[in-house]
DNA sequence: TTCGACATGTAAACCGTTACATGATTGT
DNA sequence: ACAATCATGTAACGGTTTACATGTCGAA
């Protein structure tokens, strides 16, 4: 269970409500982590149960109530131990690459259409990381915020997640404009 | 579920048994999907029974007989339908992510160690993959390659792959270093 | 005879996804 | 009125992981 270990690593930033977790999750976190708001419900609801973590009602006006959740010494030391503790081999699942790894079986119009959908979301994601690291640096060059800031923690897997996204932009226009290619000569070769 | 497009797209390559199919998993496959043989020989079962693979016995002498698995025309149908339908966003899940995030709240050291473990892990992968598209490339060059040979599919998922593991090298190295700067630095300033 | 590679599974526990459900408040 | 955002859950289903279980063969 591994959920757990990233939903106490985002409290590390200060309280949370589940509904600003799920925010999180889908953006700065969506990059090495990915969870639906229903399963941090419950998981924030467990880690409560185990005292990893405290809630505490927040009456607001104008909107509805909401609890936010600190972590607690326990959840401090849990996080602690989970880092020094081996590490699982990541693991990528992706629907697009079985697919261009298929690509002789099926459609390569489709194909192309979804791997020049994906780069655009691609682009989409780096400007979001692009804006997440100038946040964090400020003012700051980022060499001296890599020093110095407390907070290199985000900073360091928001740069693994621009790279990330920059790559698959990159491999996906590659791969697109190789089936693209393909495609055309067609019908100007003979049959296999 | 997606696992079963895998199995499909990995026995576009030929007749494989339970077996081979994890090891295929564990190497070339494992850039973009992961499955436990367990869980292989219980999705062939289902496929089989689906009509989407067929099975046949191969008597074997100097080791147990197998049982290997062939495409259907069927499930070249499903391929196809599977290519043309929409992805499903990608996710990656890495511990090592999760901990660096959370690198303020633990052992620098032990991070550090298990980021240079992981440096070297990606070397290893790296050199599979390069050994992987040698072999699929052959005599010819990489653009030939990718105009002409029909197995365009695996190529393409091996450069991503070898790009991906790329990437995660440069990462780590970078990661490590940064920490461990700071942890040499770290007795050297006033408490925060 | 013990180890490693080959070869295939079952069962239980756990985790994650999909679908369903509710309700407040602000702005259009 | 209606949509969007804020806010929180439950239930059923399906998929994944862990632990268990079995057995052949070749080489050291």
């Amino acid at each position: 269970m591994a959920l757990r270990h990233a939903v106490l690593a985002a409290l590390l930033d200060g309280e949370m409500s589940g509904y600003q977790l799920a925010k999180t999750f889908d953006v700065a976190v969506s990059n090495y982590w990915h969870a639906l708001p229903q399963q941090l419900y419950g998981e924030l609801a467990k880690l409560e149960g185990e005292g990893l973590i405290t809630g505490r009602e927040v009456i607001q006006q104008g909107r509805p109530n909401k609890r936010v959740f600190t972590l607690s010494e326990a959840g401090r030391g849990k996080l602690a131990e989970f880092i020094s503790a081996g590490s699982k081999p990541s693991f990528i699942r992706d629907d697009l690459l079985v697919k261009v790894r298929a690509a002789e079986a099926g459609s390569m119009i489709d194909l192309v259409e979804q791997l020049e959908e994906r780069a655009e979301q691609a682009r989409g994601k780096i400007a979001l990381f692009e804006k997440l690291l100038r946040q964090l640096r400020g003012d700051l060059d980022e060499q001296t915020y890599l020093e110095e800031s407390p907070r290199v923690g985000p900073y360091l897997t928001g740069l693994r997640g621009r790279a990330f996204e920059e790559d698959t932009l990159r491999w996906c226009s590659h791969a697109a404009e190789v089936l693209r290619a393909r495609h055309a000569s067609e019908g100007a070769r003979p049959e296999s």
